[in-house]
DNA sequence: TCTACTTCCTGTAGCCACTACAGGAGCAAG
DNA sequence: CTTGCTCCTGTAGTGGCTACAGGAAGTAGA
């Protein structure tokens, strides 16, 4: 059994984070030691790897309890997982579209900025009338 | 001038939004009417346009303020907003890549989904050891 | 003028997913 | 026994809104 120090370096989840998770019922309360010490085993540690790797995947915690459940229950699971994960699949592709355009807009309008005008064009063009408005994250 | 409905609905920017900036000193206190309803001035409106676009373009609201002090002053602003919107350029690059990869990972992980075993997979992979832990958001 | 409806007001709380304290207690090594 | 580390609880803050509640002001029709 291990505190929540080694826990975390263990899994990668900052001890706050650790705390929080448990407070929102995200993770199971592990036992406690003697003096009142949280303690972890390695399939709880395991557990907050799985959790940290669904973050970093993107997935919010609401989806990520429904994996958690969906591990307990062991069958019929995957149908599901994979609908979740298309979802969100595209969802990132929307983002990564939205950025792109993004990306341009600002290109285009920091392009001007050297031309020795002492009034900054990229800011001008944003006070204007003329700038599309078809941006939004 | 304008009460705060048409502020909202000429410069896109939600009601409870304009009055969060208000709150924030994001934008100046608008004069109020006899009765106490606010009121803008088309100058007003167009700042508050300026502010949604930059927040379209993804610049938070401490870097939208420097822009709004650096217009006010009107002269050798356009260094400092070009580096800014650079060092924003940079951020956007790389949160595309982030999501780009991202995006990668999970279609690799999800496209196993189908292979009729009981046991997901996917989740499966997350919860095993041998998973690259190189994403983060 | 009465009434109904809409818009506006203030103030507060909630969202997400953490993160950062403050103030204290447990524990291991020298 | 002291030093220094880790841990505990509880609370508040982050960003950028959004969503109420409970009331006041303004508008349009009968």
């Amino acid at each position: 059994m291990f505190t929540i120090g080694k826990a975390s370096e263990q899994s990668g989840v900052n001890i706050e984070t650790i705390r929080y998770y448990e407070r929102e019922g995200v993770i199971p309360k592990p036992g406690r030691s003697a003096g009142g010490r949280r303690l972890y085993s390695s399939d709880e540690i395991a557990k907050l790897r799985f959790v940290r790797r669904c973050r970093d995947l993107g997935f919010p915690i609401s989806i990520i309890q429904t994996f958690l459940s969906l591990t307990e229950q062991s069958d019929r699971s995957c149908g599901e997982v994979k609908e979740m994960a298309q979802n969100h699949l595209g969802e990132i592709t929307a983002k990564i579209e939205n950025l792109v355009r993004l990306r341009e807009a600002l290109l285009s309008l920091s392009k001007n900025c050297d031309d020795g005008t002492a009034a900054c064009p990229m800011l001008d063009a944003l006070m204007k009338d003329g700038f599309g408005d078809g941006l939004r994250e």
